[in-house]
DNA sequence: CCAGATTTGTGATAATTATCATGTTTTATA
DNA sequence: TATAAAACATGATAATTATCACAAATCTGG
């Protein structure tokens, strides 16, 4: 508890995000982005705190300043299903407020996170106030889209020895690599699993394949990929 | 052929599709859907007929005046994944102009269909002239992106028996019905099996179990949903 | 309306994947 | 740091699902 004391925590100004480049914001000029600033909240999340809840309603959006995220939703027995991650710049639960829908997914943070809430009328008013946002808004849900379709056709027709090799160069893609060179994201073989669509027990087993075929390297939930080529092979995608 | 000629095909106006409140148009005020009405062109496709193709870039947006379209996707080993249809009222190819990559999916002709053509720069105008409208595109994308993680949901976590359970009676939510009381769309097995995601020879065996154990009719391509609750049951839904 | 192509249907079999049981290791926390 | 809980791992087995082969039915274009 005192280590969290410490250092007291300062609300991050959207700017910063911006300077990265991160965020669906950077179309907003100074003035707007400095009036969404003002009207934003910011919270520190430790790893397992959850920030929205699948079912709740939306009155605004979570901005990631840095951290990691799963967004997932419960199947029918209960069973988690991971749909995508958030890091640092991403946007969630858009979703929801824009369709007028309830949360259709939980966000769990994966490790300390800090992340600022945009109230809905903030940016519904930078909606209405300037058409390069909507269109950035717009540009993103699209790309959100084509992914999915992906997912889907990826879940539909191929083995999950494929979909695993598949998922794990989508975690190094998506969160680069630690100075080891691990995937630079900690998940239980249970979140892998259901990442892949299928049992734990399923997973474990192909993880140790690939291990044994020296694909891999595994020490605990410290995955390293040795041979990228060979794994791009075994999940059936090409260049 | 001369059956196809003998009635004089007239563009129709979109205040026609706007008066049944099917598009999303329909937020547009009356001299902007005048102005997308004029700069819109329409055109007769027949059964079989592919609108756009995957991998191609998009220059505007289809609006289905009449008819019904699958959207489907090409798998790694050339094997068709069926996304979603459209069907009067619904725009297809949004996701391609507002995302600017190529489209993702190709849209062929189930049965004979009217489809309008709105060019980009029409359709980027409404969005810089009209919040609503941008709202009202927003709001779209998200609930198909709502639809598309419980797709993955079921494809992650469900059985195939399951699966097809879900998709006859989403079949049925989606077309509607004909006077007889089938299912008012016509889809090969394989279609089908597209849709679940599996053999076609599974998700023949599969219809058949339900048709022996009556909760579906057949005759040829011919669905009629005998028992919808039962059918509930085995697509593991509730309510 | 006919011939070829496509689609449907079914059996046999193989491959994949899930489930259950159980022991070990790791992690969290009181 | 002790201890309970969670996660990991692996074997045995069962269930699910895919594949292959082939015949029958249906559709389609000339």
């Amino acid at each position: 508890m005192s280590t969290r004391m410490k250092k007291p925590f300062v609300i991050p100004q959207c700017d910063e995000c911006m300077s990265k480049k991160l965020s669906v914001f950077d179309v907003l000029n100074a003035e707007d982005l400095s009036s969404l600033s003002s009207s934003k909240g910011c919270n520190y999340y430790r790893k397992g705190q959850t920030i929205f809840f699948e079912g709740n309603n939306s009155n605004g959006v979570y901005c990631v300043h840095k951290g990691k995220i799963k967004l997932h939703k419960l199947g029918l027995d209960g069973k988690e299903q991971i749909i995508r991650f958030a890091k640092d710049g991403d946007i969630m639960g858009y979703r929801a407020l824009l369709s007028g829908e309830p949360y259709s997914l939980s966000a769990t943070v994966l490790e300390d996170s800090s992340i600022c809430y945009v109230p809905k009328d903030s940016l519904i008013g930078a909606v209405e106030k300037d058409p390069k946002f909507s269109l950035k808004v717009m540009e993103l849900t699209c790309k959100e889209m084509g992914k999915a379709t992906d997912t889907i056709t990826n879940l539909a027709q191929k083995p999950v020895r494929e979909r695993l090799a598949e998922i794990l160069l989508i975690l190094k893609e998506t969160f680069g690599e630690r100075a080891d060179g691990s995937i630079d994201v900690t998940l239980t073989r249970e979140e892998i699993a259901s990442l892949v669509g299928t049992a734990t027990e399923s997973c474990i087993r192909l993880l140790s394949e690939f291990k044994r075929d020296e694909l891999i390297q595994l020490e605990g939930k410290k995955i390293t990929i040795l041979n990228r080529a060979q794994l791009m092979k075994e999940g059936n995608l090409f260049e």
